[in-house]
DNA sequence: AGTCGCCTGGTA
DNA sequence: TACCAGGCGACT
């Protein structure tokens, strides 16, 4: 799925695009992609206006001005487009929302393990948020240390853990431990302080570059717009096996580690 | 830690 | 035909 900056990528261009927006109606035929229910959602959202979008972890949150809270979650191929009334259906378009204007916000999801939240107190809210770490973005390098230093498990499978730090995926991992040469199965704790530091860095920085080039559109992700990222021409190691390291030419890697794909330059990352 | 499930489609 | 997929929770 999308992962921070694609997550954060679609969440800056619904900020521009559909805040203010009264919402008029809700669809669907996957009613399995809608909690609870498409009844109790469309009740508490159809004449109420998205006063702002933010986000959390993966999570994109549509606040609403009756102090509901709409929460999806894209997982592997979930898109939320925003078209013109007029305009042709989206591929796997599951979820149809539409605003004021004449437009429409699209959750598409050909998986279908996507989902739409309706929230409605700020103890369920809180709960929610409650369950992810801090986010990868913000971070500091004494949490992040304490993080690494409290496990026992490779270090690739720490980052993407929600619970621990919020936003890494598999590709911004894969990439940020190249980057560092650090293989992505050494034990969380055994990482020296100083190669935790430039892991830190690298994590912010791998992030970063996945927001500047709108995400990586390897297979499925596309933006609010419906426009394919960029970040997948500059991947250091994320779907490249057989390639050369761009460090020291030797063939990209891969293996399965805690059952994912995992890409890493055997003779750089140790 | 590993496997399975949720679903569907692209690719080897 | 089989395998793989950016996520994640349940289960063993």
């Amino acid at each position: 799925m999308p992962e921070l900056p694609e997550v954060e990528t679609i969440r800056m261009q619904l900020e521009s695009l559909i805040v203010g927006r009264k919402i008029l109606a809700i669809e669907t035929e996957t009613p399995k992609m809608i909690q609870p229910s498409l009844a109790v959602v469309q009740k508490a959202t159809v004449g109420t206006k998205i006063t702002k979008i933010a986000r959390r972890a993966k999570l994109i949150l549509f606040y609403l001005d009756n102090g509901r809270v709409l929460i999806s979650h894209l997982k592997l191929t979930g898109r939320l487009l925003v078209r013109k009334k007029s305009d042709p259906k989206d591929d796997w378009q599951r979820i149809t929302i539409s605003l004021a204007g004449g437009l429409e916000l699209r959750f598409a999801d050909l998986r279908k393990f996507g989902w739409l939240k309706l929230i409605v107190d700020e103890k369920a809210m809180k709960g929610i948020l409650e369950e992810f770490g801090p986010e990868a973005t913000e971070i500091s390098l004494r949490e992040f240390e304490k993080i690494l230093a409290g496990s026992r498990r490779p270090v690739k499978v720490v980052l993407m853990d929600q619970k621990k730090i919020s936003g890494i995926g598999n590709i911004y991992a894969n990439d940020a431990l190249n980057l560092t040469m650090i293989d992505p199965r050494t034990p969380a704790r055994e990482l020296s302080s100083q190669a935790a530091g430039r892991l830190h860095g690298a994590i912010l920085k791998v992030l970063r570059l996945g927001i500047k080039y709108g995400g990586a559109s390897d297979q499925f992700y596309l933006d609010a717009k419906g426009k394919k990222g960029h970040y997948q021409e500059h991947f250091l190691v994320y779907n490249r096996q057989g390639e050369r390291c761009f460090n020291c030419g030797s063939p990209i890697k891969k293996f399965f580690l805690a059952g994912r794909g995992t890409y890493f330059c055997e003779k750089c990352q140790k």
